[in-house]
DNA sequence: TTTTTATATAACTATATACTCATGTAATAT
DNA sequence: ATATTACATGAGTATATAGTTATATAAAAA
């Protein structure tokens, strides 16, 4: 695949929005539903102004969707397939843990043969 | 699911290296095998030292993979799955993008449509 | 109308990181 | 031995961004 520039740009600016925990909390928090901006700062256990921001990159990206009701602010996923680069994430770095978990046993085992 | 914040801060860190153009198209580049470092630094448009920065990230991150050949370095994907990230991402952007361009048609016309 | 509740945002600080330039290092070639 | 080629890395700079504090805004309640 050929891609331009802009292109790269694109997709690393998407990936961005990602690379944050609060965001992935934020959004892990929306998997199972839309919730309010004061749930949402209880679930993240982060400040109400820091959670706002994330709320408005989010949302400004289109990853997420904003509806006013009343004073509250409802926030909700715009795209599930997120959920998909997350797990694939997870998966991967899941493989990575047992590979390391593996090459400690293969050391620790190594050392305890070694020992006297 | 449950996460804790570790696994936050593992997830948002993988994301965070495809966070960045240069990487994205280094990534690329490896998509039909491995290359060195000079070739990369051609098919990229970047500097030699900006270059192998990247790589050595990718590299400690277990990305990719380097294999030294004389006073070559060779560098190769280690988990393809990177690409159905990658892909996932590209899906989503082009959906983001024909929904932007239907609603420019949209405006467009309606501009048409009030044109005296 | 005044107060309270819920959310957004501006100003600021601290930190991370992408990049460049210069230099180090190691293998091969002359 | 010296030079060259290929790559890695340290130092320094500029920029981006996450977070905090304080304040603005807007709807609802008193």
């Amino acid at each position: 695949m050929q891609l331009d520039d802009q292109a790269y740009a694109r997709i690393a600016k998407y990936f961005q929005l990602l690379a944050e925990p609060m965001r992935l909390k934020i959004l892990n928090g929306l998997r199972d539903g839309e919730k309010n901006v004061s749930e949402l700062v209880a679930l993240s256990g982060g400040t109400q102004a820091n959670v706002s921001k994330h709320l408005t990159m989010l949302s400004t990206a289109n990853l997420i969707q904003r509806e006013a009701r009343g004073t509250k602010a409802y926030y909700s996923i715009l795209d599930p397939q997120i959920f998909d680069l997350c797990a694939l994430v997870c998966g991967q770095l899941a493989m990575q843990m047992s590979t390391e978990a593996a090459a400690n046993e293969t050391f620790i085992s190594a050392m305890q043969s070694q020992a006297t």
